[in-house]
DNA sequence: TGGAGGCCCTCCCCTCGGGGGAGGGTCAAA
DNA sequence: TTTGACCCTCCCCCGAGGGGAGGGCCTCCA
């Protein structure tokens, strides 16, 4: 009787490549039951076979290998169960994004002419309430905006309220890179509170579109401001500001929020 | 004024990295409006931002690069319709292999022993209709096997069917090759039509273990099966049967479907 | 009219999870 | 004993980027 199942059965049981296993055993992640030390022929005994097929189907689901190397080495099923309900989260979140991307391109795709209504506007100056991070990144401002918005609407109770809540967000965070994050309210008596500080917001010229529905598709708003700003022989002076005219807060229907993105510009000399 | 929107700008308002558009550039995915011959500065125009989103829209799809090339150059909006739409069946695949993983790995990761009720058996000699296919790969089984079933049931009316159909698979296939494949039904009166043959099918021992649901996780009992016959020192002597004993031209409840796994087996003498 | 500091350039190497293939040793059935 | 299938190691390749070094360029402000 041999020593157990070679790579080759074990690959069929399992349904990794030769190859794969071998890179496995290599990494560490799983090591044959024995070696033969003068062939270096790998033999696997059949029990290895589920963890295999965890492996497997890990992999399926994109988890990393040092992840599955952490979930394998889990000894308590709960705390192994809370590892994979992690990674599960995880593809949630891609599918929402992959939702979005789906949104966005069909509208990217749409035949004819994008029609694009902008504009100039100023904002005027005011005094706002309001909640900032220095260093988000793009992926993390969902949640950090939510936690933020929900303070600020317990410090400051609807009647307090003026006007549509925003944000005002970095330049930077477009590009991929964290930036700095504000999340504001204009309300009738700001105070400091907290996280909560009052802001100053000085008037700024801005150029102004408006998008309407959910933000799936913001991107391509963003794209047509910039790019109606670029046509105009304007240039980009500061953090765009995002105004919530209609969001999440005052209506559960989607298709009805309008949001107003305000970039601040300032007109570009012609080159002589 | 300037030539256009440099890299940096170009970057923030397509949502690609600078990095990233370089890599564009230089694959010839996206050129750059104009190339300063001197210091190769990059200026795009803002009529490319609309071109830069739907590429990173696409790559969030993971749609590679030479394909975006192609939706890209197609003119015709439908066409172009038609490859995004391409792209869109091949997500809704990754989404099913993604439940099927999560299936079983839910199974996988039970606590407690894995019971498996395996046993030999032998099939006796028989005449069967049957399809062949010389070398089909696994993805491409469950189309072929669709194809190849509904023919059988066409040139074999429900009365002349005596007996649950099945299939005959290749070891290959299990690791990711390509095989060869049979689907077979025992009929009455056999005989050839079209791609259709009459099969003689020897009487072999079988190490035998029946799969009960959905076939999302039918591999945790292939593993449990080649467990078992590894553990009562048998060797695999042929391609797996499967026999569909409850299948989804039964019932459209998956849960109830019953399939039996074959695999042809033979005793290992024990080594002196 | 300088600088300073932020952009931008190229070039090279790294990542991750494999696949392909060369060149050569081993195992087991005929 | 031969033969053919199987297994070994080693090296290179892929795609789609990211990191960082080293150095030039642009533009704003003093």
């Amino acid at each position: 009787m041999r020593d157990g199942l070679t790579i080759g059965e074990f690959a069929a049981l399992s349904r990794l490549s030769v190859r794969t296993l071998r890179r496995y055993h290599e990494s560490g992640l799983l090591e044959p039951a024995t070696v033969d030390p003068f062939t270096n022929y790998r033999y696997y005994q059949s029990a290895q076979i589920g963890t295999a097929q965890v492996i497997h189907r890990l992999r399926q689901l994109d988890v990393p290998l040092a992840e599955v190397r952490s979930i394998l080495a889990a000894e308590d099923p709960h705390q192994r169960a809370d590892l994979v309900a992690g990674h599960l989260r995880r593809l949630e979140e891609e599918l929402d994004r992959t939702q979005a991307a789906i949104t966005s391109l069909r509208r990217l795709l749409r035949p004819g002419p994008t029609p694009i209504k902008a504009y100039l506007g100023t904002l005027p100056a005011r005094t706002v309430a309001a909640i900032s991070a220095p260093a988000v990144r793009l992926d993390e401002s969902l949640d950090w905006f939510d936690t933020a918005m929900d303070e600020l609407d317990a410090a400051f109770p609807p009647a307090e309220r003026i006007g549509a809540p925003g944000g005002v967000y970095a330049n930077e965070l477009l590009t991929g890179g964290r930036g700095a994050m504000t999340v504001f309210r204009p309300v009738r008596h700001p105070r400091a509170e907290g996280r909560i500080e009052v802001l100053e917001s000085p008037a700024v010229d801005l150029a102004v579109a408006v998008h309407v529905g959910p933000h799936d598709d913001i991107d391509v708003t963003y794209g047509l401001l910039g790019a109606w700003v670029a046509s105009h022989a304007l240039g980009v002076a500061g953090p765009v500001h995002e105004t919530y005219a209609v969001g999440p807060r005052d209506t559960a229907e989607p298709q009805a929020w309008r949001t107003e993105i305000g970039w601040p510009v300032f007109r570009l000399t012609p080159a002589p």
